[in-house]
DNA sequence: TCGCTCTACTAAAACGATTTCGTACTATGG
DNA sequence: CCATAGTACGAAATCGTTTTAGTAGAGCGA
């Protein structure tokens, strides 16, 4: 492979104006210019990113946290659709993405940071993990640039899908239909569920609804047979709910196939998921949900990250909430 | 960061030696290889890996190529689990994974061979992407070990679901069930297509059925609108098929969804999906597909992709066919 | 004791870039 | 014509590893 010194030699500059000249110093004209990346281009040069690095203590490559957290890992389709903005949006401004992990050099397992530390990351993006795993904590509080997604940490920025937003549409939209006695089931406790109950009830407090405890019900993301159990004493109380928020849209649509199947049903349920994966807007009848706007949230981290990598001194920690939209399907009915 | 010479100069041993205890060479003493790691603990000592990889030419670090081809990328769970097993897999031995891109040095574009150069990629795989590519095929044909999904180049190793064995499955199952007037929707003209193609007709064949080739509809992966339109005029064949093929998993729940609502229907039409995606297990009736190995898929890729790094004597091309299963579901009925 | 083979170690040369100081030369103003 | 400033370039150090080619000393058999 073509190096530096080739160019050198074939041209007969030194390896320092060569290096200059590829890298748009002031200080070397036009002509010179020229003649460097011409015979760069004939020779095939590629730079060796790792010498590079070595010397600069820039990578150009950034980390990426994605833990098959609740047996959904990449395969949920609001983090992958957020992986897949980061990508485009690091590719744009020059930047690898490479996943971290706990690599192990010499048979050790090194922790997240020693894996960034070795890589040389100039950043990390943590999008899905285990926010209390002691080595995710380590590397949040590193120093390193890091932004999260939907997770504060203190001193890093965070990019938050508005789940207090979210909730609060659907229930807008329950009631403008007609609800007032409105059940939400949701996941596992995390911090986004935490968001998302507030929402809900701060909704229900604006409209002047109590709703009765037991409206709430517990259960997994993604997993819908723990959301159906959850769901079914709710349905059997003496006055059971209108309408049903689930945790997100897989358990929503399971339960639309269960319903729209037992024709047998005494009354028909309203119900919104969450989430906006691509599937909702194609069946019939569309899903009532709130989509998360997945490729915002990907494009503004990425962006946050490379900002404060290339200039650490504006940075100031930040928490950006990222709306999403109401997707007004036809699976919460007017009463 | 702690490095080498830090503890070269703390132990009294040179950097030479260091080096070699910390790497496991065989002419280092117990006594000495324990007290160097000890002074690494110490230190907080971790390797530079683009020093490293300057000097050794190894990066332990794996291209994935991997293109939001058809507007579904990482978003599709075949593909995106995939990557997951692959992901697991390289960490268990030792490697990391970096997405492949046009990455720019200077403004000017990177092919993805350059890219990989520039990187010291040890190997590459390539998830999915556009094969007929010029940049892709550039990078296949480069000698730099690269494994594909679902695609053969010359040279490379290939690991290839098993389409044939798939769509003869679900042709079987059909066949028994009853089922002799078969039709299939398949996507847009890949690879794959093909290979699904031809294995739909061979098993039909097999049983010495001949199918009107109106019974074969064209539409596009994971665009359900494109599929029903497709199907339409199957249904309106004077002798219409009893049961039907679909592309893939995200139709099928579609075609479902649209299906029980509308009571109305005349004759009830089984049907079949493709993927095996979570969903299908979930929703009421259980959807009849195939599964696809995708796990198994991808670290398998790997594994070949290894191996060939760390014993390139030992390589031969190979295409690995993986076989998925049947899901028998209730979406193709007795007849 | 001599020569030989091991063992345990080291000095120094890479690897391929960037960057800091220079330096030689040209242009310019007084 | 001289001093000065600016322009275009280069020598060499440096980043943190690995590795080659050696060396000093111990052990050992004859």
């Amino acid at each position: 492979m073509a190096k530096i010194s080739d160019i050198a030699k074939r041209t007969g500059y030194s390896n320092a104006t060569v290096s200059k000249a590829l890298n748009g110093s002031p200080e070397i004209p036009e002509s010179t210019v020229a003649t460097v990346k011409k015979v760069a281009r004939e020779l095939g040069y590629v730079p060796s990113s790792f010498a590079r690095t070595l010397k600069m203590r820039r990578s150009f490559n950034l980390g990426v946290l994605f833990v098959d957290q609740t047996n959904a890992g990449l395969r949920h389709e609001y983090f992958s659709s957020i992986l897949e903005a980061a990508k485009v949006e690091a590719e744009k401004r020059g930047y690898d993405l490479t996943f971290m992990s706990h690599t192990n050099y010499g048979g050790l397992k090194m922790s997240y940071l020693q894996h960034a530390k070795s890589r040389g990351m100039d950043g990390i993006l943590i999008v899905s993990a285990n926010f209390l795993d002691p080595a995710v904590e380590e590397l949040a509080q590193s120093g390193l640039p890091v932004v999260t997604i939907d997770y504060v940490y203190n001193g890093c920025t965070a990019i938050m899908s508005d789940n207090e937003n979210g909730m609060n549409s659907l229930f807008e939209a329950a009631y403008a239909l007609g609800h007032r006695k409105i059940a939400f089931i949701h996941g596992e406790e995390t911090d986004v569920t935490k968001r998302r109950i507030a929402g809900f009830l701060q909704a229900a407090k604006a409209h002047g609804l109590s709703l009765p405890s037991a409206y709430l019900g517990e259960a997994y993301y993604h997993r819908p047979e723990t959301v159906m159990a959850a769901l079914e004493p709710i349905l059997r109380l003496p006055d059971p709910p209108t309408c049903v928020f689930f945790p997100d849209d897989i358990s929503a649509i399971t339960f639309l196939a269960r319903q729209t199947q037992e024709a047998k049903r005494i009354h028909p349920l309203s119900f919104a998921g969450y989430d906006g994966i691509d599937l909702t807007k194609m069946i019939h009848p569309m899903l009532s949900t709130y989509v998360q706007n997945s490729e915002e949230i990907g494009t503004i981290a990425i962006d946050k990250l490379i900002n404060r990598i290339e200039d650490p001194r504006l940075f100031v920690p930040e928490v950006v909430k990222v709306k999403g939209h109401l997707q007004s399907g036809d699976t919460i009915q007017k009463r």
